[in-house]
DNA sequence: GGTGCGATTTGGAGCGCTCCAAAGAAGCGT
DNA sequence: ACGCTTCTTTGGAGCGCTCCAAATCGCACC
């Protein structure tokens, strides 16, 4: 039990109740393995008794690291960068790396340059997993890995990389919907980093099933009300159509409402695809059928990529896409009337 | 234009630019009023031409104070938190304050005790908008408040609270429903910071109407799938019900799948109303009518209380509600058929 | 018993900033 | 012009830790 109230101890402290110097403290605080056994029994007992915590300031500053790695996502809204998170996580903190992410949508909102704060920070690291303000990553020369993006706007040095595999994403998708049955389908993409691949691996399958691929919303952005306005569109201009495959799922909720206005059901009369896999898709009363980034793996292999070039500054860049995987539920069936 | 390359500048290589001492360089970066205006526009002008970035590490081991507080929430899953930090930080950063985030189900996921790490992280403060596994909180001595909760568990030391008023918000929806000519009202809750209180408010309006509440999923958390199960279990019970009252949105979206798999609809049949107004209640295809409890404002004040305690320590403790709103979208509506 | 060598342990010199006491400048009244 | 007050500006002494060179220890070997 420490003796509170007193000032917070340092590392003399414990160096003093542990019978050893400061600098064995701080060998075994920094975990080193050229301690003897009972000293660093001693020290680590001294820590206790003490409760003792380590000034990760001071740490810093002394050392010219902070073992923090700047996180950049896009929405903190979107489900999709918390399990990125998640998995970003879980191999930054066994690694003593602590996480500071920042929201794009936040920042924008509060007026403040995301990367200009990690700078500040000093950050010995970056996790680029969304596109920030053309520019901002120009200066930057802490290593850096782009997650869940293939690639970034404009500097195209050769970053890491580590995302999902959207274009097969969008291939699996389609291939689903063939597989019913379906050939009238059409795709609702928006401007995004996943959703041009994702538009390519549709066109792709359409392309090889011989078929003409239709899409919509190019103009638009990735919200429900974008996948609304555009399953709107696409339906007004081929009411023929019998299968959707959407940027993402909450896009798929949008043409769901589209649907349900135009008297048509899914997947009675129209099946819908999402993607992402989102909480929402696996509600019941949604149902559904979608894409699975594996976003937390994505996450995951990105931290691993960005222990690695810590390790090794020049080793050559990292590129790895990892494949995803269609969770079926019951927004997608067979075509019923390829008729209509 | 900085030349790179070289050390990253300090104070003093501002100073020497600027033709001042380092300490009148720190006392512009602290803002302090008594800088004569030419000296500040030099040492501002240095800045500028350094591409200086003060570290923080170093101001933080002088001063004694990291400018950063600890923010714990429940879930990064539930846009209600992300909202509360909305606010949060809209309050927080204009006063050069930082905000650290924990989520409580990561937390524990990676077995990482949230409070610990703010403790180590050195933070100046606490906003707990989260109740975190028993004793965490004991040894804390740093100000503390408690957003989005009206207590917390055990520590009823005066801790500044600021929250919404979730009971007058159930107390809304019930009256809602009362007034479209309901009667036969089921309330959905779950075990959780918020639940007992939304319950309260719903059991009150329904005796001040002279009607008897109806209670289900007391055993249960709060997700989907509870409020699915929860809705299964009242409509059983009562199949008579008209409407239902539930703890929260994705509840209420387990109940529509409740209500679907009954052959029933919403509103024509049962009305559901849903609680925190979150994206998911906006979504077309849901509509959900929903009590909003502005989080986000609810974030904002409690940062504001938060800075304010941190000026006055000792001033006596601070506890705000406020009032929700409810926004009526079409989940609700008249009753059909009293008598079904 | 002395020597040598690797394994441990230690003192010292900062890291870049804050804050205090004290110096310097400037303005004022007489 | 002088003393005094008020406003600015400045040097110095740390904050708690890391890391390096150097000291110490332990012990095998001759």
């Amino acid at each position: 039990m420490p003796t509170d109230a007193n000032p917070r101890p340092t590392i003399y402290d414990v160096a003093q109740r542990a019978g050893v110097s400061k600098s064995l403290v701080s060998l075994v605080l920094r975990g080193s393995d050229h301690v003897s056994p009972a000293r660093r029994e001693a020290v680590e007992a001294a820590i206790e008794e003490l409760g003792y915590r380590p000034s990760r300031a001071a740490a810093a500053l002394a050392s010219q690291r902070t073992r923090t790695v700047g996180v950049l996502i896009d929405d903190f809204h979107n489900p999709w960068f918390v399990e990125l998170l998640a998995g970003l996580r879980s191999v930054l903190d066994p690694a003593r790396y602590t996480a500071s992410v920042a929201d794009l949508q936040l920042e924008a909102a509060t007026g403040s340059n995301p990367v200009e704060g990690f700078l500040a920070q000093h950050v010995d690291a970056l996790v680029v997993a969304a596109e920030p303000a053309p520019g901002t990553l120009d200066g930057v020369d802490v290593p850096m890995v782009v997650a869940g993006m293939r690639e970034l706007g404009l500097p195209d040095d050769g970053a890491d990389v580590v995302a999902g595999d959207d274009e097969l994403g969008a291939r699996l998708a389609t291939k689903h919907l063939l597989g019913l049955g379906h050939r009238r389908i059409g795709h609702l993409t928006g401007r995004s980093g996943p959703g041009a691949h994702r538009r390519r691996g549709y066109e792709a399958a359409m392309r090889d099933a011989g078929l003409e691929p239709a899409v919509t919303g190019e103009a638009g952005g990735t919200s429900e009300a974008d996948g609304y306005a555009a399953a709107c569109a696409l339906l007004d201009a081929r009411p023929e159509t019998t299968a959707i495959v959407a940027g993402n799922d909450v896009m798929a909720v949008g043409a769901l409402a589209a649907l349900r206005e135009r008297g048509l059901a899914a997947p009675a009369d129209v099946s819908v695809v999402g993607h992402d896999d989102s909480p929402l898709a696996a509600y019941r009363f949604l149902g559904l059928t979608s894409v699975d980034g594996h976003s937390r793996e994505v996450g995951a292999a990105a931290a691993r990529a960005l222990l690695a070039r810590l390790d090794h500054p020049d080793a050559p860049p990292h590129r790895e896409l990892l494949e995803p995987s269609l969770v079926v539920r019951h927004s997608t069936g067979p075509v019923r009337d390829a008729s209509r």
